[in-house]
DNA sequence: ATAATAAAACTAACGCTGTTAGTCAGGGGG
DNA sequence: CCCCCTGACTAACAGCGTTAGTTTTATTAT
């Protein structure tokens, strides 16, 4: 009615908001038409679908992702960066609960800007793994054991998981990650002992 | 209509071919309800609830996989035992995808069935890692971070996480499973060093 | 065998979801 | 100044889970 000059960004703002304060489940256009003091079906005049908004979203919710893991790495190199990287990826899970669940449920596959999006959560990691002496498949098969370990320890922990046993969970964490860096030096050394004996790719592993 | 005598559990069955067969979202309350050739109001008879049915499909779903977990354990030992578990496990998601993510949907939080249910997904973990000399407090860190990883692979890989590297994802999870069976070394020997000079809890990890 | 009861099906409806079509009003450009 | 496009509106559809109330059927008791 009152033509209040509604941008497509305010929409995506307005569901970041919604989705963090009332949660995942309250996402819906009516709820969200509500906070914007319109009407249910005025949405499509900026927007195609709610799930192209969902999606927006989720880029938000990737972004600002990297942003912190980025800012945990910093200057940080090797070991000290990746024990950074893993605790920001953690706390993020752990203090954005909602926004975390949207990266989640995102099918990432049959959707180009998020499959885009998703490369830059990619990004971090394999700075923080860029002080190893390692190879480039290396890397990217580490990229995938590290972001397995953190993701699978914040969507365990959430669904509630993790509560049968009285030990507590960040030390569970911080032994995986300490674990992981067993891993890379393992493959560290073992490319040094390569060097030597010029064994090529059949490494123990 | 013609009183098939149906009974709770052909809901259960039907629910699971349902999900299995035209996948996770084809789940509801009318589709279900016209593969029984019944109308939906009448599932309520059987049932309180389609959350109810769902979750009964969540408990089908872990107990398969727990079997497929023990079933892989057989009579191996430490690491063949670990190694065989895992990727049972990983196995289980990509063949059953569907059941694998009922499972993940679950809210285990807040309904003692699905809780103790939980617990049996843990178990064969925990006697994958009997093998090994470890304090009780180092098996359920241990069963964590492994359980976390396998977790984490599934979900990624089946939300399309993992394409944008050309190395083969198998690799990546046995790399994993590697690096974790390096730290289940590592705290084995921590732990027979500490013998030594009796130093108690403060091993490096 | 017949009457009573309980179980399982039905129809109709409610409130919720995303979405579409068609309508009306108001501000900016020719 | 008028026109027109944009952004709002209302009404409606198809789908969802669910409830109430009704009818039919099968079993059980007399």
């Amino acid at each position: 009615m009152a033509r209040q000059g509604l941008t497509r960004d305010d929409l995506v703002r307005a569901s970041i908001e919604l989705i963090e304060t009332e949660g995942f489940h309250a996402f819906s256009a009516r709820e969200l038409a509500a906070r914007l003091r319109i009407k249910a079906a005025s949405l499509y005049n900026h927007v195609r679908s709610m799930d192209e908004l969902y999606t927006e979203v989720g880029r938000y919710a990737i972004a600002e992702l990297k942003d912190a893991q980025l800012a945990a790495i910093g200057g940080r190199r090797r070991d000290e960066a990746v024990r950074a990287l893993a605790e920001s990826y953690y706390r993020f899970g752990k203090e954005r609960p909602e926004l975390y669940r949207v990266i989640l449920s995102l099918p990432m596959v049959k959707n180009d800007a998020l499959r885009q999006a998703a490369g830059d959560i990619v990004e971090p990691l394999m700075t923080a793994l860029g002080g190893y002496k390692l190879t480039e498949a290396q890397r990217m098969h580490l990229q995938r054991v590290l972001r397995s370990i953190m993701h699978g320890f914040i969507t365990q922990e959430e669904a509630g998981c993790f509560r049968h046993f009285p030990v507590e969970v960040e030390d569970s964490f911080r032994m995986a990650v300490e674990g992981f860096l067993l891993l890379v030096k393992n493959l560290e050394n073992e490319a040094g002992e390569n060097e030597h004996d010029k064994n090529g790719q059949d490494g123990a592993l």
